[in-house]
DNA sequence: CATTCTTTTGTAATCGATTACTGTATCTTA
DNA sequence: TAAGATACAGTAATCGATTACAAAAGAATG
């Protein structure tokens, strides 16, 4: 099937195809009649230039793409939504991968854009990864990088974050100040760098009060919905702490249904906070103190980093770094 | 700056483009050595075929483009998902597009759509749009389109939707069998089929029980969480309901606050039910009543019935719809 | 050994848009 | 009026991969 190309539209014109391309762009000369003439056409017969040859021709694809862990998870989702503002505002596309935490996921889509197909990546990583090194083949291709929220730190290209290290002490400060003298730090990946900077602000947050450090309240849970419930009961049981803080939203949900299930009352029994992204925190039985990154501004700047790096790559250090706050939202599950 | 291209690896092998080539493609004749010795030496070079040059020569992009009302919404973060892990089994990538319930964003994404860049569309609509002409230009194309959720119902094109009607007539015999006579329902846009269907299952089960309907009870909506405050509390102070059906999650998050606000208890004064894809509405205060829709199947089977048209258009039926059923979960919020 | 068939590889056209270079028409100015 | 300047439009090469067709090499057959 023959498409309605740049040459039909010529011929139908009584143009030459140069002059019809050069409607659609701007720097050219053409004059305004012609243009005027062209552009109505193409309106008509709805033509749009077609994307791949144009981008082959001009060896950028106008895209970006977007690979994170997950995508059914409200920080994730939040951010996407500000990059995709961005990119809309510049005119790009975003392409979506989702990862899964699977480092073999994570591989394969890296290399697979090393075909043309973006001409950027904002990536949040997976947690998995011990070699990185792939990615290394990634800047020697010189395809733009930047890092949103979970990142490789041996990995050097351009990175948002949020204060993890301050929001974690202030957290743990605020269970102490609540009266929590047992607190329990849950984590999932202790290896990924969020997971090391978080807990230590638990960490020196306890040594500023005096508590000792006990490692079985340290605990590293799983993707499993059915596993953590069992982790999590055992350790309120076994271990009793009397706060629990969570590095990741999904961690504060399972500690509350394991404390239904084991009718512990929260907060007289046990205070929880958990950095978190959920809007309807206020609505939780009770309402869950949370950190709040500021996940739709992260998108945002990571965005107009990228973008920053595709318009004028001489003006990013590769060390650049954008720390953004997070808010400590106090509720009713760590009150008094 | 020159990219290494098929022509650079052909050189390194001492062979032609064209038997470099036919070793990243099945079907063609090369003897296996040949094949295995051009693929290694890709490897050593991280060659990926140039993604614009071959979709410009075949004619197919193998990306598909998802086009949603909202990012930051339960429902279609989770739809995506479904959509995203059919699409990488397949081969295939995804594009997002968020149209923030705005008409011309969505005329302007399908439209840049004709330029080749998707194989297909899988789109949930916005509900302002009036005028869906610009899509019968798309069916000129023949660029397939499979619709999920939110539908218009005079576009002619394979779709995925649940059992609204069913759903809605169940929810609304919930409440009036756990004592409601007074049922609000709640919509963001009524004249869209979404808001259309449930909103006749809501009318039907109230003749059933002899209730008679109260236009003062249908409540129309908006997106902005300030003016859905203000519109609740004036429901809930002036006409006085004594149960709530929500047609959309966020209008039961809305009803919450507004109650916190009032003081009203839930469920004691006032029953509240809606569709919802929240997993954690056991969580909330009181935990939710819900119509669960399933997201992430709705995703799969809409992409799953894209590929089949991208496979096999013979066999797919313009007029086939496939219905899932929802759920109705019981919990506190519509007790007695 | 000559002939035919099969396997493997190469040549060159093609996909559609862009743009350097070239050509033509119109306008200015001495 | 002639020479140069300016505005506009066309020709053809190019981006990188694919593949119909052609060619060459090797295998099989009488």
């Amino acid at each position: 099937m023959q498409n309605f190309n740049i040459k039909e539209l010529a011929k139908a014109l009584g143009l030459s195809t140069s002059t019809v391309s050069r409607a659609f762009r701007d720097n050219s000369d053409i004059s305004k009649e012609t243009k005027e003439r062209i552009l109505a056409k193409a309106r008509e017969f709805n033509y749009q230039p077609n994307h791949y040859a144009s981008n082959l021709r001009e060896q950028r694809s106008k895209t970006i793409a977007v690979i994170v862990p997950e995508l059914a998870n409200n920080f994730f989702s939040q951010a996407i939504h500000g990059i995709e503002r961005v990119a809309r505002d510049k005119g790009y596309h975003i392409l979506i991968y989702a990862t899964e935490d699977d480092y073999e996921k994570e591989v394969s889509f890296i290399r697979h854009l090393h075909n043309g197909r973006a001409d950027g990546i904002i990536m949040s990583v997976s947690g998995e990864a011990n070699d990185h090194t792939y990615l290394n083949e990634l800047s020697q291709k010189r395809l733009p990088l930047v890092f949103f929220d979970r990142v490789y730190e041996d990995i050097i290209t351009p990175r948002v974050i949020t204060n993890d290290y301050d929001s974690s002490f202030s957290a743990t400060e605020h269970l102490i100040k609540q009266g929590c003298k047992k607190i329990a730090y849950l984590v999932i990946n202790k290896n990924l760098s969020i997971g090391k900077f978080r807990m230590q602000g638990y960490i020196d947050a306890l040594a500023k009060y005096e508590i000792p450090f006990d490692d079985r309240l340290v605990v590293d849970c799983t993707n499993s919905y059915a596993k953590n419930n069992l982790i999590l009961k055992r350790l309120l049981v076994d271990v009793g702490p009397d706060g629990v803080f969570t590095s990741v939203e999904r961690l504060a949900f399972a500690t509350y249904y394991a404390c239904y299930d084991l009718n512990i009352q929260i907060p007289q029994q046990l205070r929880v906070i958990g950095f978190s992204s959920l809007e309807i925190a206020p609505l939780l039985n009770p309402s869950l103190t949370t950190v709040t990154q500021p996940a739709t501004k992260i998108g945002i700047e990571a965005a107009n980093l990228l973008f920053k790096m595709l318009e004028a790559p001489e003006t990013v250090d590769p060390n650049e770094e954008i720390v953004l706050n997070s808010k400590l939202i106090k509720r009713r599950s760590t009150e008094k």
